[in-house]
DNA sequence: CTGGGCTCCTGTCAGC
DNA sequence: TGCTGACAGGAGCCCA
């Protein structure tokens, strides 16, 4: 479900209500991706701090009482495939896929996650495992100024795969998924099946725009929802309905009319104009 | 080191 | 209507 838009939606949705509330309980539902790493009662009295991200992940601080105790630390927190979070005052009974809540004297903050690709893992910090082994391979975020046409180019000179898939590993640019990458690719007239390092400068900038236009796009409409993704008020985005190529298999190509194409990129259902996007 | 495939899990939908 | 297989927004892990 979420790439960086609707994560960036989620985290938006729940940082400042939740900045300084006091856990007041956890619950746990079924096992997902990986153990919370903590005991749930040693969360309890704690106060959050602000949440920010990291590619598709969300941090959460947690702060333990007394100040001088060893082991503040945080959340890690990741929505897998299917995962969304809600944050409400009083939420209804959990239901088959509730796996976290993290009940607070400011609402309830809950994961819901039919598939439990996603996580909830405590960290002692960012800089502490198992946060930093997971964030360790992750590239520049997608509107760090850091991250020049230059670098991003010669960033794609390394690599032999296929754009699509550099662009969906994340350890160039993070953010971009299955749908974005599709979706940048068209914008940038790039074929996904382009090996990297064959991309010239002028293209590699042109991609860049590209997928920071496509993240800006999808974060101004609240993400995409394609089946299930809320935000954490329960509002879905409406990116899904300006698609150029995701998901419009056999649907004329919006720059050029010829039939978009749909095939399969190591397991991942890839959308193209085969007259636009060229190698 | 890199690239590619597999895997985790559940739900939904097309096709027979 | 019921069953089966394909596919779904991610990404860690293993192997060649």
């Amino acid at each position: 479900m979420p790439e960086l838009p609707e994560v960036e939606v989620t985290r938006r949705g729940l940082a400042e209500p939740l900045e300084g509330a006091t856990v007041l309980a956890v619950r746990l539902g079924k096992p997902l991706r990986w153990p919370l790493g903590i005991e749930p009662a040693r969360l309890v009295g704690a106060r959050l701090g602000l949440a920010s991200r990291r590619g598709k992940y969300i941090w959460l601080p947690v702060r333990r009482e007394p100040p001088a105790a060893s082991g503040n630390g945080g959340l890690l927190i990741h929505l897998g495939m299917s995962g969304s979070l809600a944050l409400a005052a009083r939420p209804p009974e959990p239901g088959a896929h509730d796996h976290f809540d993290l009940v607070t004297d400011r609402g309830t903050l809950r994961l819901h996650d039919p598939r439990r690709f996603g996580a909830v893992v405590w960290s002692e910090g960012l800089h502490a495992a198992p946060a930093a082994t997971l964030l360790a391979r992750l590239g520049a975020e997608p509107f760090d100024a850091a991250l020049t046409p230059d670098r991003f180019h010669a960033a794609l000179r390394a690599r032999r795969a296929p754009i699509k898939a550099v662009l969906l590993a994340g350890d160039v640019v993070v953010g971009a998924g299955n749908i974005y990458a599709c979706e940048a690719l068209f914008l940038a007239g790039i074929h996904p099946a382009l090996r990297a390092d064959r991309i010239s400068r002028p293209r590699a900038a042109a991609l860049l725009a590209a997928v920071r236009q496509t993240l800006a796009r999808a974060l101004d409409l609240g993400g995409s929802t394609l089946r299930d993704f809320a935000d954490v008020h329960g509002a879905g985005g409406a990116y899904q309905a300006q698609a150029a190529v995701y998901g419009r298999e056999g649907e004329p190509c919006p720059r050029c009319a010829a039939p978009v194409r749909r095939r399969l990129m190591g397991q991942r259902s890839t959308y193209f104009c085969a007259s636009c996007q060229r190698r």
